[in-house]
DNA sequence: AGCCTTTGACCAGCG
DNA sequence: TCGCTGGTCAAAGGC
């Protein structure tokens, strides 16, 4: 199928602002297309197990804390978790934006006091880099999530501020602990515990693009139509490292799509440049989304910052230790992930 | 001095 | 062929 050929060697990343003035909605790239597709909004085809699989891989595996469902009963099966979040998300009026674009897809929404940075800086998210593997990180703005066809009447108001959305998400959520999550990032920290390896990964800053672990240059900045900011292009500044990005704004200078493109051929510097190190958005709603077993998405909608709970303040490495203020304002975040 | 951003120009792809 | 758009280059200036 010439589309899976398309997106067989993308990694897609999607980074979404849940409020964009202008909803002008670009073509999709073929990931998106794809994506669509395989989230059953394309031609009406069944989700693959694979992207299942593949997720629930990563919680059971790495994700050994205890989680609680909607009615806070703990579980520690990811089916279990999906089933609780699956039992939730299709349908009504409390969709979320990423059941929108799943079309009714599996899907799990993580609320705050999760980070999407640890997945996004665990090997899974981030695979190491396989030599034939070409990353290619998207975004997109949320329109675009909805398949074809007619507006949805519960279609996710793009005027509501971050704080509203996420009662929307959280109706629909589970909560994974926090406690969770930094078991989780020592479980990838620990190169004894992780299979894949221990090679560093890569994180995907919400607020600021360009500071996501790796040193950038901006090499170019275009106006784009309809918008009031600019995209801008980055490179990565490792000697000979492939790796670009590109970020787009909202009119109003909020980001709303970071893609990378290409993937590090070297280890995250150790010393920043300006001494800043990783600082990583909180996290708040996650979604992920079963695709072709090469793509995930999720939600990060932080604009819940009395959610926030931060726990995990001991580790330099950490992605939460944000102000509330911070937190607040940050955007909601769509990540879709192609892996090959 | 080195690295970065800015910015206009250039080039390629596409309709 | 032309115009539009996306992506990149490179000079200039700033920090």
């Amino acid at each position: 199928m010439a589309v899976e050929d398309d997106v067989s060697s993308i990694r897609t990343t999607t980074l979404v602002a849940p409020t964009r003035p202008t909803i002008t909605v670009p073509q999709r790239p073929p990931a998106i297309e794809t994506a669509a597709y395989f989230f059953g909004g394309g031609d009406g085809l069944s989700l693959s197990p694979g992207p299942l699989s593949f997720v629930s891989s990563l919680f059971v595996d790495n994700f050994p804390a205890d989680v609680l469902t909607p009615d806070n009963q703990r579980t520690t099966s990811f089916s279990q978790l999906l089933a609780g979040a699956m039992s939730v998300s299709p349908g009504g009026g409390g969709r979320s934006t990423a059941g929108m674009f799943a079309g009714g897809g599996p899907m799990f929404t993580i609320p705050s006091g999760f980070s999407p940075s640890s997945l996004l800086t665990s090997p899974m998210f981030f695979p190491p880099q396989a030599p034939a593997q070409t990353g290619f990180v998207h975004s997109q703005p949320q329109p675009q999530l909805q398949p074809p066809g007619p507006p949805r009447p519960d279609t996710f108001p793009h005027h509501m501020p971050p704080s509203t959305s996420t009662a929307v998400h959280g109706r629909q959520s589970f909560e994974v602990s926090t406690q969770g999550d930094q078991r989780a990032r020592n479980h990838y920290n620990n190169p004894g515990n992780n299979n894949n390896n221990n090679r560093s990964y890569n994180v995907v800053n919400v607020d600021k693009p360009a500071d996501d672990g790796y040193n950038w240059r901006k090499y170019g900045q275009k106006p784009i139509k309809g918008c009031e900011y600019p995209r801008s292009y980055y490179k990565c500044t490792h000697v000979n490292c492939p790796v670009k990005k590109k970020v787009e704004r909202s009119s109003d200078g909020q980001i709303t799509q970071i893609i990378y493109k290409g993937q590090h051929d070297h280890e995250r510097p150790q010393n920043r440049r300006g001494g800043g190190g990783r600082d990583s958005t909180e996290v708040g709603d996650i979604h992920f989304v079963g695709g072709a077993g090469q793509m995930m998405e999720f939600s990060d909608d932080s604009g819940y910052g009395k959610d926030h709970e931060d726990d995990n303040n001991d580790d330099d490495d950490d992605d939460d230790d944000l102000p509330a203020s911070k937190i607040r304002y940050s955007r909601i975040v769509h990540v879709i992930i192609y892996y090959t």
